[in-house]
DNA sequence: AAAATTTCATTGCATATGCAACATTGCTGT
DNA sequence: ACAGCAATGTTGCATATGCAATGAAATTTT
């Protein structure tokens, strides 16, 4: 009747990735998405400009794998929001480029400790497991650009 | 001028976990998007409707971690492409009873076979780290549910 | 230097999503 | 048995998303 092989999605690697993840990314997000009114994609377009000072979407795009629309509707946002600034740039026009304002520094003076903590706090909960897991995500993430295996 | 903590997204765990879970999930996705039309949501109730046999929307929301709306327009979608049959129980009518069809196990006899295999394959690859890596996923998962330590 | 190609950012559009209503049915306590 | 409450699935609605197309500017080719 059945004739289908045994398969349980409770032990399927991808799954078990998503919903780990899934849970670590909504734990913190709604930290910042009830206290500040930052989603995910804002948080990840402020933390890069917070980190690299100044970039362009592309830019962006790149450091914190994002659709380019993406990362241009969130700026948008953040811009209309007071705590990023677009501005047109002198050498290449195309380029737009995104500062944090001062609103936005401050922002992220708050959020940034709040993110250091939930960090420290996850790898101390994790233990002696970190180490390896951290390790493994980083050679899941070096697939992803360079060669795929599959 | 700055005065920001030093934070590196690319070190941060949830940001490595999300877009680790986002490759494999789609480096799979890509495969039976491709060449069978399914989507993620699509493929999760699938797989556990051939787990199973045959469940509730509250089945699958609580079995595969999506909204019930999703659940419902999945089944809807799958049930309008004749791969699973919509029916409503008997005992309890509010609930709705969903199994595959012919046609859809039909599917799943072809997509399991290339589930196992990349879940093979992924093993394979991580060689060592992978009975740590899928242990600390899983302590992750317990916490969604159960006692959130943060 | 003009034309063709590439790069960058935005926008239009169709679809997907999350959340809150809602209608229906079942269950509980009195 | 009946009133109130809880559970189930669907739908409406506002927003988010991905992809392709576009416009504008730079780069490369001939």
């Amino acid at each position: 009747m059945e004739g289908l092989p045994e398969f349980d999605l409770t032990g399927f690697t991808p799954y078990r990735a998503a919903v780990a993840a899934q849970f670590l990314s909504e734990r913190l997000a709604r930290e910042y998405r009830s206290r500040f009114g930052i989603s995910i994609p804002d948080w990840r377009v402020l933390v890069h400009l917070a980190h690299s000072g100044g970039a362009s979407v592309r830019d962006i795009e790149n450091a914190v794998v994002m659709e380019k629309s993406k990362v241009s509707r969130t700026a948008s946002r953040l811009e209309s929001r007071g705590l990023i600034a677009k501005r047109p740039q002198a050498r290449d026009r195309r380029l737009v480029h995104l500062t944090l304002t001062e609103e936005g520094r401050a922002l992220m003076r708050e959020l940034l400790p709040l993110a250091a903590a939930f960090q420290a706090k996850l790898e101390s909960v994790l233990g002696a497991d970190f180490e390896s897991f951290d390790r493994t995500l980083g050679r899941l993430i070096e697939m992803q650009a360079g060669e795929d295996p599959f």
